[in-house]
DNA sequence: GACAATAGGTCTACTAGTAGGTAGTTTTTG
DNA sequence: CAAAAACTACCTACTAGTAGACCTATTGTC
């Protein structure tokens, strides 16, 4: 079984998307997986590699992802839109966070190597934001003052922060929260307008 | 000491909002304080007593400020200020996350009783935040489709995932998505002006 | 084709450390 | 004195991590 390893980094996805990073053990995961936490430290010697190596699967599908956005054509609002689309059905499956979010609650008690990797990813998250905000900016169909970095970090914030809500409010408070953030962006005509 | 309880929950408080409430633990506390691990046990026999009792803190103090926010007067402006003024110290101390923020990130992981404790003090802390929306919106200072409640989600999702971020991506960070926020409810008229 | 040799992956069995928690005793304090 | 608060000493459970044996499939060699 050479995706042995993939399996591995899928069911540790799993976990942290909704335990956290400290909170699983490997006895977890060799049991779900029915092998033994020796074979888990044959792939991943320390825990810290297994994260790190988290890390580095999150961004390849992060950057699949974004070329696949970039690719796909269509409007800003369209590319913000799939943008979000993983979050939606977070929401909706419930009990689950994006991995990282779940990883930045944790920063203060992770490995350095993992810390530095997160930060990596999420800069790498908030660049590609930054991109379909200046488009939608620059185009004219989004409205919002200050730079599109800026206004990336607040878009980001608003959604991550409303998947982490939904765990505990419900699926409706990421419905209700990301409708607002998308009302606060609409062009200046269509403000008065009725909702999407 | 009367106020050792409280000195061990201020304590507490701290590290939950560095590093979770999962993650530290009887003895770090002890030795911090100069006591046993069960001279703290006598006090809180659970670490679960403690996470509720943390609650029952965090709750006396967030009612207080809103009291104070309530009888301060002000415009409703001033009022989200003082309301965001506590997440301003915490992006600027660097380190420390929202409390509330840090148990709804590892929810999934704590005791029954606290996930109860803390999704009450959430609903408080979302309904007080949805009563300074509605005055803003009634009066004409704040500008906002849909209902204040469903605002108020939006205004939280993204206040707190902002200290968040602020954490791993520096103070400025939050200053820049909530600056966001407030122009993005800036009242129409004001909309083309320049930053507060 | 037969025969090692090798490497990948797994196992059992173990270590050392730390977590939360308890029992029973002693000290401090009003 | 009596209650409150602290202590010493311990237990059990679980954690990450290690050592070394074992199986099995491929591969190079005669």
């Amino acid at each position: 079984m050479r995706d042995r390893k993939r399996q591995i980094l899928e069911l540790t996805e799993e976990y942290v998307e909704r335990e956290g990073f400290d909170s699983f053990s490997y006895h977890q995961l060799s049991h779900r997986l029915g092998i033994s936490t020796a074979s888990l430290h044959y792939h991943f010697p320390k825990k810290e590699d297994l994260g790190v190596a988290l890390c580095a699967f999150l961004r390849g599908r992060l950057s699949a992802l974004f070329t696949d956005i970039s690719n796909g054509g269509g409007s800003a609002w369209e590319k913000l839109e799939r943008f979000m689309d993983k979050g939606k059905s977070m929401a909706k499956g419930q009990q689950a966070i994006c991995p990282i979010s779940s990883l930045q609650a944790e920063i203060n008690v992770l490995p350095v190597k993992m810390r530095q990797a997160h930060r990596a990813l999420e800069q790498f998250e908030l660049e590609f934001l930054t991109i379909i905000l200046r488009e939608g900016q620059e185009r004219g169909e989004m409205s919002f003052q200050g730079e599109p970095q800026e206004q990336a970090a607040m878009v980001a914030s608003t959604y991550k922060g409303a998947i982490q809500y939904a765990r505990v409010h419900g699926e409706k408070y990421f419905q209700v929260a990301v409708q607002q953030l998308r009302s606060s962006m609409r062009s200046q005509s269509g403000r008065t307008l009725e909702g999407v």
